[in-house]
Formats: C-alpha cells, sequence, structure tokens
DNA sequence: ACCTGAACACCGTTCAAGT
DNA sequence: ACCTGAACACCGTTCAAGT
C-alpha cells in the first residue's frame, strides 16, 4: 500500500524541492496579500521561473487547493470527531465555526470556492473541497434536525454558504469579531421575532 | 434655486458630453463585466483617451459612485416611503430586500463598498452610500423591535452587511433563486429552534 | 524530463505635449 | 482649461531554447 504522495516512480530532487519550495512561499504570500497575490511574485521569491510555478500548478486555483491541503484534511478530521457529539445541535454549530474558520485563512478565499461551485466542473481543483464541507454540513444538519435542534426546510449547502459569507466578511476586515458573533446569532436565531 | 447638475459657470460643451459619454459606457461594462472591468475599455468605447476618464473621475470608485448615483437615491426614496407603513416588521423586511438588490446590480459590487466601511474614509465615495444604507437601516430595525417584530441585541448595521452578503452571493452566480429565499429564510429565523 | 527567462498581451495610471 | 496618447510599471501566461 503506497501513500499518494510519492508515486512509484522516484522524482528527480530538484523538481521535489522546487514544489515544496513553491508551496512554502505561496503559503506566505496568500497569507499576506490574499488569494489575489502576485504569482510573478511567488515565483521569484521561491528561486524558480515562472514557468516552473505554472508547471506544477497549471493555475491559481491549483496552487490555492495544493497550499490547503493540511488545512483541508484536519477540517474534514474534526468533522468526523464532532460526529460523535451527542448534543447534535452543538455539533452543528461547532461545524459551521471551523468552516467559517477555515474559509477565513486568507483574504478572498471565499471567492473561487464560490465560482468553483458555481462552475459545476469537477475538474476545478477546489471542487472538491466544497463538495466535501457541504456532504458534511447536510449530515450535521439532518442530524441536528433529527433531534429538533435545527428547523425543516433548510440545505446543507445553505448553511454552508451562510459559514462562506461569514467568512466573507471576516477576511475583508470590515467586520470585527463582536459584529461576526451578533452576525452567528442572526443565522442561528433570526432577526425577527 | 440652481440644480446641482448645472454649476454657476457654464462648462465647454465637449467637457460634459464626455463625461456623460463615459458614465453611459461604463454602466454597460460594469453590467456586463462587473466592477473589476477594464477602465482603459471604458474609455476606449467612450471615445476618449485614459487620462480623460482619471480626469472626470479619480479612481475606480469614484467613477462607481457617479455611475450608481440614480439607483442610489431612488433607494433612498424608497427607504422614505417605506418609512410610512404600518406594519414596520413588513417594512424592515422589503427594505433588507431592497438593499440587497442594490448591491447585486453589478457582480462585485458588495465588496468595494466593505472596503469602503473598513477604511473609515469620509473621502471614499462609496461611504455615504453605505452611511446612508447603515443610518435608514438602523431606523427600520429600531421601529421593528419597538413593535416587538425584531430581537433585541441587534445592529442596523449587522442587517445591513447580512443583505450585503446575500447580494455578493447572489452576484457570484452561484446560488439560485430558490436558494436565496431560503437564505433569507435563515436571516429572518435562524436555523435554530 | 524539467527548468529558464524572454516574449507577448493586457491593464492601471501618469504626464508632457498639444489644442 | 481640457484632451490626447505615449510611456512606465506591473502582471498572467506561454513557449522556444537550454540543461
Amino acid at each position: 500500500m503506497s501513500s499518494a504522495q510519492s508515486p512509484a516512480r522516484k522524482q528527480r530532487a530538484d523538481v521535489v524541492r522546487n514544489r515544496a519550495k513553491i508551496l512554502e512561499v505561496a503559503q506566505n504570500h496568500f497569507f499576506a496579500g490574499g488569494v489575489g497575490t502576485s504569482l510573478e511574485a511567488v515565483a521569484k521569491d521561491a528561486g524558480v521561473g515562472p514557468g516552473t510555478l505554472y508547471r506544477h500548478f497549471p493555475n491559481r486555483d491549483a496552487l490555492l487547493a495544493s497550499v490547503l491541503e493540511l488545512r483541508r484534511t484536519d477540517l474534514v478530521e474534526l468533522g468526523q470527531r464532532l460526529g460523535d457529539l451527542d448534543d447534535t445541535g452543538e455539533a452543528l454549530r461547532q461545524w459551521l465555526l471551523a468552516v467559517e474558520d477555515y474559509f477565513s485563512l486568507y483574504i478572498g478565499l471565499s471567492e473561487p470556492h464560490l465560482s468553483a461551485i458555481r462552475e459545476q466542473d469537477p475538474n476545478n481543483p477546489l471542487a472538491r473541497t466544497c463538495d466535501d464541507l457541504i456532504s458534511a454540513t447536510s449530515d450535521f444538519l439532518l442530524a441536528a434536525q433529527r433531534d429538533g435542534h435545527a428547523r425543516e426546510g433548510i440545505l446543507g449547502r445553505d448553511l454552508f454558504l451562510a459559514a462562506n459569507s461569514l467568512a466573507w466578511m471576516r477576511s475583508t476586515g470590515a467586520v470585527d469579531e463582536a459584529t461576526t458573533v451578533r452576525l452567528r446569532g442572526v443565522l442561528e436565531n433570526g432577526y425577527g421575532i
């Protein structure tokens, strides 16, 4: 049983090194400058030509997906642990918070994911993340509905989108922590009476 | 009593014509290509050099604000009419819908407005729109709270941001009408029980 | 097989020269 | 007073030439 990261044929050492260096530098640039940061600058900082970056990652979303891979699997694992909670309402709440944190990692991270949802293109490297997270959100919502902790007539996809839009507001920097807390409350309890 | 559009000193005819033409073309480009559309292309389509566009509108947000001016005043007027409704809960709902529609006009319109909120710069040409709309939202919310149609512990600014984020999702095209309706329901009544 | 970096196309923005 | 458009800086992306 071979690991997914190490293919059968051995790779040239510089290829592995370049790829790792690009990912490391890209992570820093995404964090500092947001998702729209200059890929040319990333390549230069990583000490490779732009062609090398594009060879490894054919487009921005591919690079983004690779940079996020570790965080992504962490989130999926957290979802599995939260599935064991007895209070399914609390599990749903905590899950939505985790999704929100994930999409708040870099400025503008929500947008390419919404594009992935719109395009419905399974080749979009961010599509799998969306599919997995929407699916998990559905599970949490269904469990909460079964236990009378969530209303009917809502889809997991809806709550995924809601968490996403909270992350979008947070990452723009226009919304402080207190406002985020209130907005979460509005999502959970509504503004109406 | 002179109209705001016609200053005391008469302007050269070509200046007036250029400005009007730029606004007309920009509106079409914003509609077709979103807020991030190429200003160079707008200038070319309007038959002026890029310098002329920048002379009239020093930056993208200034052009955007001018293009939206008519819609903006329409929205403010609608707010005044809605203020006469007896059912303050219904007035709040309709107002939030109108705000949502406003920010759905062009793809990406929500984002520069959130930036205006973050920057807290009164010179930002979009700041006045945000201030006015937040202020109006507060009035509607307060009235609804007084009549027992809205919960306490929420700010008008919160609901303005919520409407804005709905518009953001709509304008990305990832969210269809049915989903938008459900998300509005979540905002009003919450997903929890 | 992989990398390099020049090259192309495009855009935002400024400003010297025109009228 | 206003307009023009060349010019500069920057970026995404490709691809012929190298190793």
